[in-house]
DNA sequence: GATGGTTGTGCACACGTGTGCACGGTGTTC
DNA sequence: GAACACCGTGCACACGTGTGCACAACCATC
């Protein structure tokens, strides 16, 4: 690979003024700047990012992890992420953690190492734990979607609103006459789901419906857990009309599962999910959600970090915690014909 | 950040003496070496790779380009990927490539420029210009369904078999009675996309059936060209019975349209995919596919770059291009009936 | 023609890590 | 007691890039 001291060898000068001509200085005359800068695209001259970081002290990368890329939602907002990553001149470094602790430290050791300026975490979970590594990387740390009130030196938020998104979920619901509803949770002791659920519980409350602790069913954030999570319900001495649930993958897996079973959406079981991931379009019936602005999010996040980076002390700046609105998007799976026309149909999704 | 400078100034020894110390090595007496690297953890030391690569000429990272992150199939080859690049401790750098030339361009720059030990690259599209560009990193590109002739001296492929897939799922529409089969394309000019049309037209030949140009429909490899490509099909005198999609999501969009257009999925008209994303299973009735190793795929597309990492002319390498057969996969959007019961219900998806 | 200013270039060092080689200290051997 | 081997450590330099400072060359001015 050539490096400065060849095109200085090339040129017949020493390394500094060709170092100074790729960067355009106005200390090297006119003349030698050109025939170095014309040398240098003729020898195929490529900087070396490591060597240039090493001196300069930052690396212009970002760490993103995220438990897995495969997950709509998350694959979503790294879009949204690379995107703002990438107009700003910065490289994103990808980790996936399973949701493994000891994948998630070797992660953060991993970004150290490495010398990213910041890091964006779409973890499901961030454990006390987890956080005390993070805080040790010593750059600014933007979580997404992982609200937690032990907001540290260095990490940061940027979230949807999970309780207002469940009580505007619960209400839709309501409203529609439903009495039992049920909700299917996500992974245990995810601060999301905690909002969803309390947002759920603060909507029944406020139509005084009493609470029924066999109406809230484990499930796992994905299909597979709303699917599980059907029979658990419909065999309650008195099952639910209605089920909101953690999010659209687990909507999705329940929905398959009540086709399954013969029940009929929304007639027999009303669904409603969260996230409005591009397929809640395509399932059938289309799945009435909590819309987020996935895609912006990640964006969100992404300037909030260079924000951060730039700040010389990220605990003075007034970025905080960020907290988006979700929207209400009634589909047919909660209201019979809600799905008669694909609402986006020229737009391409996903 | 603590250098092992400041470690052998603690330590009262010479900086090369702590950096034997904590590789380990034999050079340094059992005490100090214990005393270095109880020292180390204290001050919270972490190397940096940065300067570690700088001195050993290899960066223990690989780059990514990618068109979106956000097409499930690529998310999924993606994990794939991750996950053996992890377990080989390599780290991957993230890019999309939004399917624009510049930025295509840009992103080998970066990744030249970061000086990547190799790239893999699951574009929906590689001409021949941007190939060019990827011989100049000078490390070994790997290209996941890019099936190109002009390999080139670093440039190596893993991929679909898309002529046989084309002809397994037009002859399983054919096996059904149909004889008026469509096809919908990708964008234009992909391997892929060609390959697949290919073997569509095979099969039609085998079975002394004439093609019919106006059978085939332009689509984008996304939802919105299947809807697009609902119409124009159906409005033809002599309309298909069958459609075989570029892939899953140009099946789920021209699923959803016809759906939304009164017809009925299979009777009315018969819809086979490519791929077998996680939602093909949730769609409404399930979509028959064919079925590729996609996290396997991104698995075997890193340790063939690691493996070309390694040798040292790849151009002498016996791996070259690895083709893999897909599998029909079939379920209720060709035959009637055919998902009537979750097949993979306790498992979880995506 | 000596002084001062301007302009272009090179020297030296820095960033953090790794390694070949030389050197000082200790112990063993004849 | 001298010669030798061996072990542990430090010096010097390397990787590729950037920058403060000194210096040489040139021109303008008095």
């Amino acid at each position: 690979m050539v490096s400065i001291k060849d095109i200085a060898r090339a040129a017949g000068v020493s390394h500094p003024t060709v170092s100074r001509a790729l960067r355009d200085s106005p200390l090297v005359s006119l003349e030698t700047k050109a025939r170095i800068q014309q040398l240098a695209r003729e020898m195929g001259y490529s900087p070396d990012a490591q060597a240039r970081s090493l001196v300069e002290g930052r690396t212009k990368t970002i760490g993103l992890v995220v438990t897995t890329i495969a997950d709509p939602f998350i694959a979503q907002v790294v879009q949204g992420i690379e995107t703002a990553a990438h107009d700003h001149g910065y490289t994103v470094i990808l980790c996936n953690s399973n949701a493994e602790p000891e994948r998630e430290i070797g992660a953060v050791e991993t970004l150290r190492s490495k010398r990213v300026d910041g890091v964006i975490v779409a973890s499901s979970r961030v454990g006390a734990l987890y956080l005390e590594h993070l805080e040790r990387i010593g750059v600014p740390v933007v979580l997404i979607n992982n609200h937690n009130e032990q907001s540290g030196r260095y990490t940061f938020s940027i979230g949807v609103d999970n309780e207002d998104g469940g009580r505007l979920a619960t209400n839709h619901l309501l409203e529609l006459g439903h009495r039992r509803i049920a909700y299917v949770t996500g992974l245990a002791d995810h601060s999301d789901d905690l909002g969803r659920l309390a947002g759920y519980r603060q909507a029944l409350v406020a139509a005084e419906i009493a609470l029924d602790s066999a109406l809230v069913a484990p499930g796992t954030g994905r299909t597979g857990g709303g699917e599980r999570a059907l029979p658990l319900l419909m065999e309650l001495d008195d099952p639910p009309t209605a089920v909101f649930c953690y999010n659209d993958m687990t909507a999705i897996g329940l929905m398959g599962a009540a086709r399954a079973a013969g029940l009929s959406v929304p007639d027999d079981l009303a669904i409603v999910g969260f996230d409005d991931i591009p397929f809640a379009l395509y399932v059938q019936p289309s799945l009435t959600t909590i819309a987020q602005l996935k895609v912006e999010m990640g964006q969100w996040a992404m300037e909030m970090a260079l924000a951060l980076m730039q700040s010389p002390d990220p605990a003075d700046s007034e970025l905080s915690n960020i907290v988006v609105k979700g929207q209400l998007v009634v589909r047919g799976s909660s209201v019979a014909g809600g799905d008669q026309t694909l609402e986006t149909g020229n737009k391409d999704q996903g």
